[in-house]
DNA sequence: AGGCACTCGTGCACACGTTCACAAAGCTGG
DNA sequence: CCAGCTTTGTGAACGTGTGCACGAGTGCCT
């Protein structure tokens, strides 16, 4: 049984996606549903059924054929593949407006990203409490991160304190880093960053409305635009990079 | 000089860039650069110079050999593609914590986005003022698209109640929607969605410090993951899909 | 036991995205 | 006006991701 993973490396695409199916999978382990075909799962998943069963294959994972995977054991796989198997504590910078909406987020701690501390300089905030944590000045990020062994960092400063954030959560031992502000964060090679940019993504929908306005306001929205996007994609060693695609679009069968 | 874009496709990575080069430009005008080349702003952006060369020759525009690019120039083009030489105002559905930090958030109306409505279900929120918006009841969706030429949706309600959200979102008249929520929403085919999933992208950095502590906990971090993220992609007109890929990975030159 | 319906796993072809490398083009200084 | 330096624009090679098509197991029914 302790068929070790072979270590294969996951396509950075299907890394992006074995969380969707994993959030699909727990949802319907809740429903006492045991079993379920690549072609369910992809229908739910809004995604291509030979997608999700290359994806699964990464995982060395079994399905039985005639049948489908067992769900129980594909939930288990991913997330033994995601590092899901423990907490991985996180630390926010910035307790403005989106540092409170994230501490007082219960989704995180339920998916096993706990917030061990909130940081921020301004003075009057530190103290007050959010979403059950009591906010620290931003001197004591390297204590937390120490003592609380925390491994991921997420920056929710202004904009012009993003990259002195980044700079100190990566000096606390922080190796990875989740991004709100709107700049391109200059860090070590080694530290792995991920950039959330809602205007990005607004930017990119609104490429889209003027080209369906400019395109022909005769033809029928033709193909519509559809598909899965590339996962956070991750290229070559190539040395620095920086502007990171972000949200896809989706669609499931509405069947 | 009326030289008619050509109304070339974009391909969806660089569309996916065009908004960081953007930003990005917009800083450098502000300094009063006034001309930039293909290195520079690739420095900036953490990205290779060929790739800003092949992204900006999309947009037909004009670099001069030997100097570079006409930085008020390249914004006007760019703002032209995006289509951001008007406002495009947006409707947020849900008033919690996370609608709540979107609508105090200024930064949308500042970049061409404002907020024409905040809705909510809960009688307890509406009338409550947000940001400078009064928060109305969500059976006011449809007047609020209509009478403001809404084309873009924010979903940010509780899970369960997405999909109903988006729905309301087209039957108002929506065609973009930005989702929030943690589920693949089933809309027309013609609708463009997008999605930003804080937990994975925390799933995926949770991944990758797996990864780090498995391959071997000696060889230094080798390469270290850099690298742009294949954008939001779209695939082919095949029928349903929908998981999409999401933020992705940074890196500028620190140099 | 044999046949049949079903579903996985994957080879293969194709599409998309990235990067290199270099000719063409423009600027500057003499 | 030419030589030399800079930087663009792009063809071509390469790498990654997607989707089809089908062989190969598996379970069920007769
Ligand atoms: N609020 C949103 O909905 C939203 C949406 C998109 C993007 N963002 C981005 O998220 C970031 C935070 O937005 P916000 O609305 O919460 O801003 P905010 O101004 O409400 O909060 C920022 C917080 O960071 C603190 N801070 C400032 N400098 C700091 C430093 N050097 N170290 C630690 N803390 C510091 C401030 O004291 C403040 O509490 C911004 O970059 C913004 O562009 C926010
Ligand atoms: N808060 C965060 O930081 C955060 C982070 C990641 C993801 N999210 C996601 O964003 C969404 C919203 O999160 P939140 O923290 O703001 O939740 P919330 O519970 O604070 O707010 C949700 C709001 O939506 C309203 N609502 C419920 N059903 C509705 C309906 N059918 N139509 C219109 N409004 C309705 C509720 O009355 C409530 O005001 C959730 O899906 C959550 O998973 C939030």
């Amino acid at each position: 049984m302790p068929t070790e993973r072979p270590r294969r490396r996951i396509p950075e695409a299907t890394v992006a996606r074995l969380p969707v199916y994993l959030r699909i999978l727990s949802e319907q382990a809740e429903e006492e549903v045991e079993s379920i075909s690549s072609d369910r799962l992809a229908e739910l998943g809004g995604v291509n059924a030979a997608k999700v069963r290359k994806d699964l294959s990464y995982l060395g994972s079994y399905g039985t054929r005639g049948v489908g995977y067992e769900v129980a054991y594909l939930v288990y796989q991913i997330r033994r593949e995601l590092g899901l198997t423990h907490d991985w504590p996180v630390v926010i910078v910035g307790a403005g407006n989106l540092g409170q909406a994230l501490a007082g987020y219960g989704g995180f701690g339920e998916r096993g990203f706990p917030v061990a501390g909130i940081v921020d300089v301004d003075p009057a905030k530190v103290g007050t409490v959010l979403g059950g944590v009591r906010v620290r000045h931003i001197d004591e990020l390297s204590q937390i991160v120490q003592s609380k062994r925390v491994n991921i960092g997420v920056v929710a400063t202004p904009t012009a304190a993003a990259q002195d954030a980044a700079e100190r959560l990566v000096r606390a031992g922080v190796t990875s880093i989740l991004n709100f502000a709107p700049v391109v964060l200059s860090v070590p090679r080694s530290i792995e960053v991920r950039k959330v940019d809602l205007a990005v993504e607004l930017q990119i929908l609104s490429y889209h409305e003027q080209r369906r306005a400019t395109t022909s306001t005769l033809r029928s929205v033709s193909g519509g635009v559809s598909g899965i996007g590339g996962g956070g994609g991750v290229s070559g060693p190539g040395g620095t990079s920086g502007i990171g695609g972000t949200a896809a679009t989706t669609r499931p069968a509405s069947a």
